[in-house]
DNA sequence: ACCGCTCTTGACCATTCGATCAAGAATTAA
DNA sequence: TTAATTCTTGATCGAATGGTCAAGAGCGGT
């Protein structure tokens, strides 16, 4: 077979090594971006030598395009499960809540999207159109409805979504900032959890 | 003279080509970060050969650490302007508007910031870490005594500065995505301003 | 006009990096 | 065991890139 991964059925060793090289490149491509990330270095530090590792991905391009993919449908998973017919204030505290656990638990995925997106996303550009599109528009329709049945104060549900897209990834993409500002804070991430779930539900301004 | 831009006073030329190369440096900077840009580049942007851009600045570095300079201060401003003796709502709602109006008005500085920290923030680090931190400390305790006169709901001032800076940036810095979601929508920026402002002071929660 | 200093550039160098190739080792199916 | 296939790698190539150098052009003060 002239491709490895193509149409036929995965060997063990395939899976194996590519599992490895995913996990490298996330490593590498998340701290250095696509020009900054070298493919020795993937390669070491998955313990491959470099011409075998471009035995399994031919490009340099086709390793970024496939740690990109294989981790971008679990990063938009919390926001599939607002449920239309969920308490609103409860489903939105929730999704904050899981889009924070996920910045804490996963920062690289989130270090490597945000790259990505703020070169252009000339990879993920598409997706970002379609299927993402969809599914925001999806949700925002719901979030109008809860505010049309007065469940929820009247905000643009885009723009909501943003925010909360921006605070709570803010902890994973800057956290050189975060770390620089507030030092080696025990429970800053509980701290922030609850700092914006405050913030989103009641707002600054006092009862 | 050994160095353009030494001790000495600075000759018109230098002075209008050092300008004209960082604005092309902030240009290439910003879209392709620090590896990703090339010195070529830059220097084909603002119409100089590479060795006359590099009599100007001798190392690629040297353009890099100067364009993050020359923008740092400008992009702290408004957050230095919060007034103690002001009205703390009216004080915030300004920094929101102020700093949406900076991301639309500037964001390749914006990106430019993002970059640098989202990669480890390895050349402003002692910056964060020293002048900024102070800075956000000091109008930390300001909004931590609003609080405590029952002026603003109790939150985590630290937290709460994350969230605006995470906000208002997130439409320069995530353009690409703001862009994909919402198409060519007019109004964007005046609607964010209104989104966030009714977000952070009223929050979710119909009163 | 003269002279010293600043500015500019074509040619060039060394290194890095993505990618290729041929040849050999390991694995698998018979 | 054997043969086909898959896997692995040392050596190497070409392009890109940061940086240097020497020599010349331009500018400013006297």
């Amino acid at each position: 077979m002239a491709q490895a991964g193509s149409a036929s059925r995965k060997t063990r060793i395939q899976a194996q090594n590519e599992g490895l090289i995913l996990k490298a490149a996330l490593e590498a491509f998340s701290a250095y971006g696509f020009r900054g990330a070298t493919v020795d270095q993937i390669a070491t530090n998955c313990g491959l030598s470099k011409p075998n590792l471009l035995y399994y991905f031919r490009r340099k391009e086709d390793i970024y395009i496939a740690v990109l993919e294989h981790t971008l449908h679990d990063w938009l998973e919390p926001l599939r499960q607002i449920d239309p017919d969920g308490e609103p204030i409860g489903e939105i505290t929730r999704y904050i809540r899981t889009k924070i656990k996920l910045s804490r638990d996963n920062p690289k995925a989130s270090r490597l999207f945000a790259n990505e997106i703020l070169h252009g996303a000339t990879t993920i550009g598409d997706y970002l159109k379609g299927p993402l599109k969809a599914l925001v528009d999806e949700k925002a329709a719901i979030i109008n409805r809860w505010i049309a049945e007065g469940r929820l104060n009247p905000v643009d549900p885009h723009h909501l979504i943003f925010a909360i897209w921006a605070t709570t990834q803010h902890y994973a993409d800057f956290d050189a900032q975060v770390s620089a500002v507030m030092g080696n804070t025990p429970d800053l991430m509980t701290k922030a959890e609850d700092t914006l779930t405050t913030l989103f539900v009641e707002g600054l301004k006092p009862r």
